[in-house]
DNA sequence: GTATTTGCAAAGTGTTTGCAGAATA
DNA sequence: TATTCTGCAAACACTTTGCAAATAC
């Protein structure tokens, strides 16, 4: 099996976002040997591709997941469970090309991240107050 | 002059997006002796207090900058010169909160940056293509 | 046999923490 | 004197890079 088959398969096999190290913990688990760095540069490459979605933990770590349709896409991400759901954001996207447009930046690239406590957490911590 | 002071200070004679590093570099040009924890400890105290926007750099590290106004901002960032400029983002709030709540999310909180090329380093740059 | 790919470990980057000394009340 | 704040340096987490062995053509 090749690198790019074995991350291609954690990350099919995670489904939600995850960490290079996390993935790459996995692979080993799975009886996988693979190098840390083959998972990072494999999924930069996925990424570069457009087969992959990345998104910054709020720690500032990139997480990884295969995208699901053609397009990119944004998400909501449970900051306590690291359940992601992708999002309908035709509105959003079309707000980033015209800020861009209007204040007459080229190359606009953006990066929209949604992090809470999904329902099922929200429900856990009924009686507990966060803050 | 205090920590703080110094901090506000290299802040505001700065006006863009600036990493932690940077100001601390500056502030000792300046002749202030002050320690980067010091730096990072009071910028984060002010991000808390909410009188300095954080953005993410594509590189991952947090750069910083004055609020203009009461509220949080979104920024279009050019990745050349490190200009920003603050959007008007009432929209992409509303968005960013119905998107939690018809998922049933609580607690949403949202990261939206938009980086490209202004439009003096694109001027800069007319003869030629990137990527 | 040459070019590419891989894995290990070391280096690099940005941020946070531990602890002793200085300033303050 | 007790308390808080500050700076240095070490620790820390995540990612990238250097290099030799393995693989492919």
């Amino acid at each position: 099996m090749t690198p790019k088959e074995i991350v291609h398969r954690a990350l099919a096999e995670n489904g939600d976002f995850a960490s290079a190290q996390m993935l790459h913990a996995r692979m080993l688990v799975a009886g996988s040997r693979i190098g840390l760095n083959t998972v990072y540069r494999t999924l930069r490459e996925l990424v570069e591709a457009g087969r992959v979605d990345m998104i910054r933990d709020p720690g500032g770590a990139q997480l990884y997941r295969l995208r699901t349709g053609p397009h990119h896409s944004h998400y909501l991400f449970c900051r306590t469970c690291g359940h992601s759901v992708p999002l309908e954001s035709e509105f959003v996207e079309r707000w980033a090309v015209n800020a861009g447009q209007s204040h007459g930046f080229a190359n606009v690239e953006h990066t929209i991240e949604l992090v809470g406590v999904c329902a099922e957490c929200s429900a856990e911590n009924n009686g507990r107050r966060e803050g």
